[in-house]
Formats: C-alpha cells, sequence, structure tokens
DNA sequence: CAGTGGTCTAGACCACCCA
DNA sequence: GGGTGGTCTAGACCACTGG
C-alpha cells in the first residue's frame, strides 16, 4: 500500500473529514479490507481519529514523542491554568564550529540558526531554551517572532521528524544560564537535550534546562496490551 | 477476540514457537484473516516476533516502559562492556506511613516491603535504587537475593504492569544519598520517580537516584510512519 | 433510516526460508 | 518442495451515529 500519501502529506487539512472507506475502496478500487486496514494502521499511529458510526478525521500532528511526553512547553503551563511569557535572549545565524558541522553532518564555518529563549511560568523562569536549527529544513527560522509562537510549535509545523533522540542529564548550571533562569548557586537543573532527524538529514538539535525545584519532567503510560486480545 | 490469553499468560514460554497461522485456523475455527490480525497485533504489540518463512516466536518481556528506555541497569552496564555489581543496603518490610497508605491504597501501618540497593559500574556507584514494593503483587520480594537478580530483573518476572507513571528531577542528594553513591556536596543528582499499576492495584513505587556527572538518561525513538503506507 | 466504521469468512497469490 | 508469514479480494453481518 504505497496509496494515500495524501493524507499524511497534508493534502487533507488537521481534522478534516476525509472520504468513507466505502468511497476510497472506489477511488483506490482496493476492497474493504485492504482500505480498512490502512485506515486502522493509521489510527495507530496516531493520524486518524476514526468514529464508528460518524467518519474518520485527520489527526493534526500529535506532540512529537512517544517516548517523553514533552509537549509545548507554553501548552504545558496553560494547561495548568498559568501564565506563560517567552523571553527572546538571542536568534541569530552562527558559524558552525567543529562540533556543530559534525552533528549536522554540514562543513565547519557552515551556517547554523541559533536561539536562546526563557520561558517564565507566572513570571517565574522554568524553562532555558536554547536551539540549533538547520537552515536545510526551516529555511524561515530566523524570521520569525517566537514570542508570539513558540519554537516547538513553528517547528513542528515545518515537519515531521522521523527521528528523535533524547538524552537526560542532572547538572549544575553554567553562570549564564543561573543568571537567566534566576537561581541560586548550587542548585541543580535538569537539562533535557534533544536531537531530531528527517529523511534529508540531522534536522535540530535543542537544550532545554529547567531549575530542579522548578520542573520535573513526568509521563504516564499504559501498557499496550493490557485490554486487548493478547 | 478473546481468544488467545494463553499467549499473553505465558502459557507459552519466552522464545516458544507457537502454532502458524494455518494451525491456529483450525485451533480457533476461524478464517487465516482472523487469524493474521491477531498474530500482526501481538506482534505490533510487541508480544511476539515473527519472520517469513520461519514462524512466530513469543518476545519475553520487554523492558518495560516504551516512554523511557530505562532498562534493567545491569544489563545497561553490562551492555556497555563493565562490570556490574549490587550492594544491598536493605531488605525490609516495614510499616507504611500516611504517604505510603495513601500511594498503595492500604490502611496506614500495613506492611510493605522496601529495599535499598547500590549499583556500582566499575566498582564506581552510578545508582541509588529504593523501592516499596505491594506485597500483595510480590509476595516474595524479601526473600530474594538481589545481588544475584537485580529487582527489576525480578519485579518483571512477577507481572507486567499495566500502568507506568515516570517523573525526572533534578535534585540536590540528601546526606545519605551522598553518602551512599560516594558524591561530592553540591553535585546535582538525577532522580526518577516510577510508581507500577496493575489491574489490581498499585504494585511498586521507586526512586531511582544517579549522580548527574556519572549517568544520563536517554532514548531514541522512529516516529511512526516514516516508511509506511502513511 | 441511511451511512459509518468494526468484524469476520473463504479463498487466492506471493516472497521467503530451509531442508 | 513444503511450510511459513505478507498481502489482497469480494462479500457478509453487526453496532453505532445522526438526522
Amino acid at each position: 500500500m504505497y496509496l494515500m500519501e495524501r493524507i499524511a502529506s497534508g493534502e487533507w487539512g488537521d481534522g478534516a473529514r476525509i472520504p468513507s472507506e466505502y468511497e476510497l475502496m472506489e477511488i483506490f478500487a482496493a476492497s474493504r479490507m485492504t482500505v480498512h486496514r490502512a485506515l486502522r494502521e493509521m489510527q495507530a499511529d496516531g493520524f486518524l481519529r476514526r468514529a464508528q458510526g460518524v467518519g474518520s478525521f485527520v489527526q493534526g500532528p500529535k506532540p512529537q514523542s512517544a517516548l517523553l511526553e514533552i509537549t509545548d512547553i507554553a501548552d504545558d503551563i496553560l494547561a495548568r491554568g498559568h501564565a506563560h511569557r517567552a523571553e527572546i535572549v538571542v536568534v541569530e545565524r552562527v558559524k558552525a564550529d567543529a562540533g556543530l558541522a559534525a552533528a549536522f553532518e554540514m562543513r565547519a564555518g557552515g551556517k547554523i540558526f541559533h536561539s536562546v529563549i526563557v520561558h517564565f511560568e507566572n513570571e517565574v523562569p522554568v524553562q532555558l531554551e536554547e536551539r540549533f536549527v538547520s537552515p536545510a529544513f526551516a529555511p524561515d527560522y530566523g524570521a520569525q517572532d517566537f514570542s508570539a509562537r513558540t519554537t516547538a510549535s513553528y517547528l513542528q509545523r515545518v515537519g515531521r521528524a522521523a527521528q528523535v533522540e533524547h538524552v537526560i542529564q542532572a547538572v549544575s548550571p553554567a553562570p549564564l544560564t543561573r543568571k537567566l533562569l534566576r537561581i541560586a548557586a548550587g542548585e541543580p537543573c535538569l537539562e533535557l537535550t534533544r536531537r531530531t532527524w528527517t529523511e534529508a538529514g540531522p534536522a535540530t538539535k535543542s537544550a532545554l534546562t529547567h531549575p530542579g525545584s522548578r520542573y520535573s519532567l513526568g509521563s504516564r503510560y499504559d501498557a499496550p496490551g493490557s485490554k486487548k486480545p493478547g
């Protein structure tokens, strides 16, 4: 089934209703079982919502990671009923040093977007977000207003990552980090490093630093097969 | 399909070969499509490995979490080619205080297993593991030799959790923690708290503490639908 | 009521693995 | 070659939704 790329490719927008199984049968000249299975798998992968007696609908891109339920921090904060504010420290294009060049599989000296943003929850700084973004992935990254729309939200629109890597560490914050997050000396920080790739190559490399006392990462998970056939 | 509970229930052991699709057709008097779909879903849920031209085999319980790839720390260490050693600090039964009683949905004063273990990688302490385990879930927890077999490995055998909750924080270690992990004052620690539930109720509550400088949690993830029909 | 998705059957052809 | 899983078809009955 190399059909239906149109759906994932966004030919139908978020929330759009897609043709019924019977209509798809005719469109693709496939049997209903085949159509049904394709839709069922797309549902399992989270691309569709389906309801018996109603129809099938495109599910907008979910929070990128199924491994760590790290949603857009602004959504997180708003979901708690708190106020979110982003303070842009810098958005720029920088020359890749050796390390960055290696991470992005490009030559040293190539240009890469770089942004540093502090996120506030009720005016308390809760996250320092530093990102490097490949211009090949998001050519307009440098021209965005990230106080209006978070980098996470923007990047999610630009493209879906095929691969994500997370590393979590406890660190003693650097002096500049301490200053930006307004934390006392000796307070530990939780640092999440995330790298993403598309089919075309490395896309982003981010470091999200949280004061240990003001943030924790959590996730809750229903094991597969708890109810189902098994 | 409320058939085939036998597979998940462990009637067939790890790695065992299960009957072919055609045999299952006869056993359950179902069509091949139905059998195939059941097996396909069990494979998707990680209960089976299948190979064309070979057969279907029971996949032993995987690392419990799909959210955080936290495997048995001993496996982790051995996989890096390093030596692992576990130092049992205490394994005991304690009376539940108010907080524990609430977490385990039991009356205060009820008995709960409690263990504290330090894990060494090449004789360097890398994890302090403190667990509380419901006797209803693992009645023999107190009688195990956890220097021979890790708690994680043992608990995985006892039963599969239906639900898992993770919380990750950066913390300043308590003095006792500092001593057991032999770390300097001021070094931050990564603390992972994990709670698990079975259908019957709360099963375990664990705190895994790692020196920030000696450990990090990582995960790598292939997004669904990168290749498939989509 | 008509339309939707959920499920199952019976049969077919294929690619793959291994003796 | 014989057995395995991978895939697809054509048709059927059901449960649920909505007007």
